[in-house]
DNA sequence: ATTTATTTTCATTTTTTATTGAAAATACAA
DNA sequence: TTGTATTTTCAATAAAAAATGAAAATAAAT
């Protein structure tokens, strides 16, 4: 396989899974297409790689820069503004997961808070109240867990997958 | 805060939280409904509680099932087919993990285990070969980690989080 | 076999989300 | 300054996804 292939597919494949995480394709596929290339890339590079227009490919690199998953890169007596991705999957997974933490998990931690202290009388009710109680303990592991991993080095992931299996 | 109110606020926080992991929003709000309820509930039941329609109600009823998170439950002397969820979170946890590796994760190893093959004669195309094998690495981590998890119980979830914290 | 209750399907409509492209804003250079 | 390149915004449009509702199919009761 050629690697213009690869590349498309990768882009395809990328921007395919962005969709069912609810993360816009197109977001998605800047994203491959970033990080299947060496050197950085102009919005008009991404423009022309993926046939979309000058709007979209600035509304979605701000998007996966926000996401801290793309920053600017320095380019020495360039006008244009050019966009490199980190391509370390660990440090790519890190982000997503504190980044989905904040925006997701954090939220939802904060509404079942509150929905812990609902008043319990019938039967019912009470098995509410503990499906609540159990999710709020399931959160916090998994607010904890994020943490970790966030302070975790590559090696350290390893070693426990290792340990686990 | 009473039962009902408590109640409407989870259905709308699932539901929302569902959009954001490519569910739809409705069949978030009906997983939620049957997690809230402590009896079956109709078809009826759940189009009246959500202000839905016969067809929509159906079809995510039927998604529910298909991701294993919903079940028919029996009712001796009813015509009506009615519907639970269990509500063991760990159990759900485990049930969506392997339903999105069977459907996200293991079409992405495949497609990865293709590309790795890619031919890589300049620096630039051995770059991305790298990465695309550090992402075949995590990914078969993954795999295997969810693979681990779905044969485990809750208990040595538990005692895991706490040795990591 | 016929009636009645219930579920499923799916063409149509509605809603939501994503995309375009041109105008406005900004940043830089002469 | 003034002109030029570049980025950003956003109203309009297009595309995708979800929801409706009524007809068809199915299943149960008489």
């Amino acid at each position: 396989m050629k690697f213009e292939e690869a590349q498309e597919e990768f882009i395809r494949a990328w921007g395919e899974l962005g969709s069912s995480w609810g993360v816009s394709k197109t977001m998605a596929q800047i994203h491959a297409l970033l990080l299947s290339s060496s050197k950085p890339l102009s919005t008009e590079d991404i423009m022309n790689e993926l046939n979309i227009s000058r709007g979209n490919a600035n509304m979605n690199i701000r998007a996966l820069i926000s996401w801290g998953l793309t920053k600017k890169a320095f380019m020495p007596g360039e006008r244009k503004e050019y966009f490199e991705s980190d391509k370390d999957i660990w440090n790519i997974s890190k982000q997503v997961a504190q980044e989905r933490k904040r925006r997701e998990l954090d939220p939802m931690r904060r509404v079942i808070d509150e929905l812990v202290t609902v008043e319990a009388k019938t039967t019912e009710e009470k098995e509410f109240k503990m499906m609540l109680k159990e999710l709020q303990s399931y959160t916090k592991s998994a607010d904890r867990l994020i943490d970790k991993l966030s302070r975790s080095d590559k090696n350290w992931f390893f070693k426990l997958v290792m340990k686990l299996i």
